[in-house]
RNA sequence: GCAGGGGUUGCCAAGCCAGGUCAAAGGCGCAGGGCUUAGAACCCUGUCCCGUAGGGGUUCGUGGGUUCAAAUCCCACCCCCUGCACCA
């Protein structure tokens, strides 16, 4: 960290800079980012996302607005309670992690075994950081999360009661992956094995033998007219149960997901398998009867480990069926050997029996062959999408398989015949190593994100956002889409807990969504205005909704009625959101969320008005991961570097959805670009020679107006890296470029142009503009400047024409150079004579009127003086060559003469080339001209001599 | 699998929505030159191929198509990244 940085931090917060109150003579900016989750130090990552939103906030603020940007911290949630409890057990990773990572002293470790320490520790560092980053924080208004803040839980219990209120939070149950020995939701990361396998539905149905039914388990219960037989596996342990009112027979490790799925068990008998085999049972809907047989592939804990044989189109059924032919006793081999497969599915690029078909193909060996698993896939995507059920299909004839899928199932279900079942499609191991198991859990509470109205009104309010990247749009809209109901309460962990039913919490994602409304209350929390206990349901109605009348409300909260005035009025002046940025990781929850639970509560006026994402950082390419050791913080970085180089590294990383990299290089290129700075502007600074303005410094200004222009409108976009990509390196490169252009550069232009310039960067790096600001003499704080407001004026564009001309032909008299190798003296420059141009230019016109090239060409070739028809060939492609701005640009001026162009610059056009200039029309009598070249002259393109 | 994003010249990365301004910005790297006692920094020039007159050729994941004209539009395919719910 710099010593100026510090000397900057210290002075912007003496002074108040970024304490924003409401003002109505000044329109209102709104900003912020969700509260970053307080388990670790901020990492560089944050710093991405806040210097974003920081040098749009920081923009707009010079740019005249009043730019509220806050910030809080989130400790709602079980991580930062689960680093406890195994800080507590000793776990020598979090111990790691807390000393190594985390920098925390080794003796404090203690007092990290209570969440609130911890939370809290977090907190105070991650400030220090955000304060040291430079970011334009009003911080009066910061808080966090939690009942262990009395406010927020306030804020929270409103909250929930407002969507109870309107039926938004339901109750209800919902599968989930449960470790039944820890008796516990075993999350992604809480997996051994199975990362990312959720329930599914499995579907049973019930073959009838003697009073009993035989479960299958299948995803295909459109098979069910193909079965042939039934496979059990004779070595596996079953049981006779009664499950709720129907007498069962499935595998003993297949209950407990019964019991858990909330059904009624009572185990009659426990038996082998092969107590089954070769007995018979009845295939609903269609009534023939079927064979039990063994088959080594069947799992007993995967469904109920029983299923039916479709050998046509499972292939597996097909190669147990097989085995079981070749090998095996006698009394099985004359039963297999009687089974034939039965055809039901009509499906294009496959004959009769698409299993049969693909085994050979793939030539899979056994029912043990890896392969078997992949052709399984082939088949069933192959059927489900294109397959219709052929005519033995009793009520399922003709029908799409999609379709028969779903009748078939209701149809079962009706008769008795059939249930649904959850079930992983894949094993999933605790951590602890238990095989887990689908568990409905009761009585969750829900945010009702599937309500389609929500949902629909969610849908017309984002049409209306301003979302940036204007990709992010499409994924937004694809999560509405998805969202179904989310458990919203927990029952461990910090938060608030639910007003209604207090043994839950209000989980992490549900309770952040429309806190933003908060800074507005917290500011007045925080200067001791308001006690948490005034915040009843009355004081939030009308600070928020407008309810109530405002006398009643203070006599029954016991707050000051100007203090509530103040409060409603602040909130009416800054709300809704005007942006909110974050990592586009938060697109699929939080961010939707945001916009759903605004437009649950809030009038619409108050519905967040703009959403911006970025790229998730890596690290010298990596992604970032803690226990990989992948990771740095922002305090750490900017000990190292200094905030303004990691806001600079960070900004030029990447804008829109692309990732940023975080790395040495690019770190170390910046602060040597900032070093630079100083010097190029005390360069600068010495020239002390005013005159006359000419072409150069008109072309100067021109160009840096144009540039800045261009910031502004990226900024506005948040392309952040473009716009600081214009200000920091292509403003600079144009004031290098007229330095080395002008033997003597003009005072008054280049002290503008620096002004402007350091304005301009001032988003972006703060400190060091500010620091020069002052160095050049000014008083006031750049971060309260006024941004440049500038109008690229005609004469402007015009400058910015004739010098494009110029540097096409210098170009061009370059590239003669190179390639003749010669050290020419004199440069004959033959200019279009204006009547070629004025046909030209005619040209254009007629064909922009509609008139075809034929058509305009004969009119041309009617007009044009005789000794220029020759160039008229050209003239015609010249009209599809040429750049359209400059077009444009030449249409615009009247009586365009572009032999001024040349002359007026002779002298710089002299100075480039380093020959003695000489300038003709095409078409002049006496012109020296010994190659013959003037011919060749086309209007913005000179024919060129060089001797 | 579903959803979202992406594949550009040595590297990073603009351009693509609104086709011609595109051999394609900028940065990095590399080469040459300047500055300097020397180096670093800084500044300038060059950086797809060919060419002794401003020209030509071949490029933008792959293969097709539309068009006078395609990195840009359409179709198919291949590859990469991200998210997918009781984690935050």
């Amino acid at each position: 960290m710099l010593e100026y940085e510090e000397k900057w931090i210290e002075a912007w917060k003496k002074d108040r800079v970024f304490e924003a109150d409401r003002d109505v003579s000044r329109e209102k900016l709104f900003v912020n980012a969700p509260f970053p989750y307080m388990n670790g130090p901020l990492h560089i990552g944050h710093a991405f996302t806040y210097t974003r939103l920081d040098a749009y906030a920081r923009y707009r603020r010079m740019k005249g607005n009043n730019v509220l940007f806050p910030f809080a911290w989130h400790w709602t949630g079980e991580a930062v309670a689960g680093q406890s409890v195994r800080l507590k057990k000793g776990d020598p990773a979090v111990i790691k992690a807390f000393v190594e990572i985390d920098g925390i002293p080794p003796e404090e470790l203690e007092k990290f075994t209570s969440p609130y320490n911890l939370a809290e520790y977090y907190t105070r560092v991650s400030r220090e950081a955000l304060y040291k980053l430079g970011l334009s924080i009003d911080w009066r208004r910061e808080f966090f999360t939690t009942s262990y803040n009395k406010g927020f839980s306030k804020f929270i219990e409103w909250q929930y009661l407002k969507l109870k209120e309107k039926n938004f939070v339901v109750k209800g149950s919902h599968p989930v992956v449960w470790c039944p020995s820890d008796q516990s939701p075993t999350g992604d990361h809480d997996r051994l094995e199975g990362e990312g396998v959720s329930p599914e539905e499995f579907y049973l149905v019930f073959f009838k033998m003697d009073e009993y039914f035989l479960a299958a388990a299948t995803f295909r219960p459109e098979t069910i007219y193909g079965a042939t037989n039934v496979w059990i596996l004779p070595e596996g342990e079953y049981v006779k149960a009664k499950i709720d009112n129907i007498k069962l027979v499935i595998s003993r490790e297949s209950l407990t997901k019964f019991i858990e799925q909330e059904r009624n068990v009572k185990i009659i008998e426990t038996f082998y398998g092969k107590e089954l085999i070769g007995k018979e049972c009845v295939v609903p809907l269609a009534g023939h009867k079927i064979p039990i047989l063994p088959a080594s592939f069947i799992d007993p804990a995967y469904g109920t480990g029983i299923v039916y044989s479709v050998p046509a189109h499972a292939p597996y059924d097909w190669l147990a069926l097989r085995d079981l032919q070749m090998a095996s006793t006698e009394k099985l081999k004359e039963i297999a050997a009687k089974i034939k497969p039965i055809s039901i599915i009509k499906v294009e690029g496959f004959g009769e029996y698409p299993a049969i078909e693909i085994v050979e193909q793939m030539g899979i060996k056994d029912q043990n062959d890896k392969q078997a698993e992949k052709a399984t896939e082939i088949i069933y995507s192959k059927e489900f999408h294109t397959g219709v059920m052929k005519e033995n299909c009793g009520i399922l004839s003709g029908m799409p398989v999609r379709e028969a899928k779903n009748k078939v199932i209701e149809t079962l279900i009706q008769q008795g015949l059939g249930d649904k079942i959850y079930d992983l499609p894949q094993i999933v191991r605790c951590r602890c190593g238990t095989r887990c198991i689908v568990k409905i859990l009761r009585d969750q509470w829900f945010l009702n994100y599937s309500n389609p109205e929500w949902k629909d009104r969610v849908r017309q309010h984002v049409k209306t956002m301003k979302i940036l990247p204007e990709e992010a749009r499409a994924w937004i809209y694809a999560t509405v889409d998805w969202l179904n109901n989310w458990p919203c309460t927990r029952k461990t962990g910090m938060g608030t807990p639910l007003p209604w039913d207090k043994e839950w919490i209000v989980e992490t994602l549900s309770d952040s969504t429309i806190y933003m409304a908060y800074y507005i209350v917290s500011k007045y929390v925080n200067s001791g205005e308001i006690e948490s206990e005034q915040m009843t349901k009355e004081f939030f109605d009308y600070v928020f909704l407008g309810e109530g009348k405002i006398e009643e409300v203070s006599k029954k909260t016991g707050i000051d009625v100007n203090i509530l005035k103040n409060v409603r009025e602040d909130f009416l002046y800054w709300y809704p959101v005007d942006l909110r940025n974050s990592a586009k990781e938060l697109i699929p929850n939080h961010l939707t969320f945001f916009i759903f639970h605004h437009v649950a509560i809030f009038p619409k006026e108050m519905w967040p008005k703009g959403i911006s994402v970025n790229g998730m950082i890596t690290i010298e390419g990596k992604k970032m991961s803690k226990s990989k050791g992948i990771f740095t913080t922002i305090s750490k970085e900017i000990r190292k570097y200094g905030a303004d180089v990691v806001r600079a590294a960070l900004i030029y990383g990447a804008e829109g959805m692309d990732d940023p990299d975080w790395n040495e290089n690019i770190a170390k290129l910046m602060e040597q670009k900032i070093a630079s700075l100083f010097e190029f502007v005390n360069e600068i600074r010495e020239i002390s020679s005013y005159r006359e303005k000419d072409f150069p410094e008109k072309l100067l200004l021109a160009e840096v107006k144009n540039m800045i222009l261009l910031v502004e409108k990226n900024l506005e976009q948040m392309k952040t890296k473009t716009a600081f990509q214009i200000a920091f390196f292509d403003i600079p490169n144009v004031i290098k470029r007229y330095l080395r252009q002008v033997s003597v550069p003009e005072k008054d232009t280049i002290e503008e142009v620096l002004e402007y310039w350091i304005k301009v960067m001032a988003p972006f790096i703060p400190f060091t503009c500010e620091e020069i600001w002052h160095l050049i003499g000014r008083q006031e704080y750049i971060s309260l400047e006024k941004w440049p407001a500038l109008k690229v004026s005609e004469e402007d564009s015009r400058v910015l024409f004739e010098y494009k001309l110029i540097e096409k032909l210098l170009e061009d008299v370059k590239e003669i150079k190179k390639l003749t190798k010669t050290e020419p003296k004199t440069l004959y420059i033959y200019v279009a004579a204006q009547e070629l141009t004025k046909t030209f230019l005619k040209y254009v016109a007629y064909i922009e009127e509609g008139l075809t090239t034929k058509e305009a060409v004969k009119k041309i070739y009617e007009e044009i003086p005789k000794n220029l028809i020759g160039s008229v060939p050209q003239l015609i492609k010249l009209a599809t060559t040429l750049e359209k701005n400059l077009l444009n640009e030449v249409r615009k001026i009247e009586d365009f003469d572009e032999y001024q162009v040349y002359d007026k610059s002779k002298e710089y056009l002299e100075k480039e080339t380093g020959m003695k200039i000489r300038i003709y029309y095409s078409d002049e009598q006496d012109k020296y001209d010994p190659k013959n070249k003037a011919k060749n002259a086309l209007p913005l393109k000179p024919a060129l001599f060089l001797e």
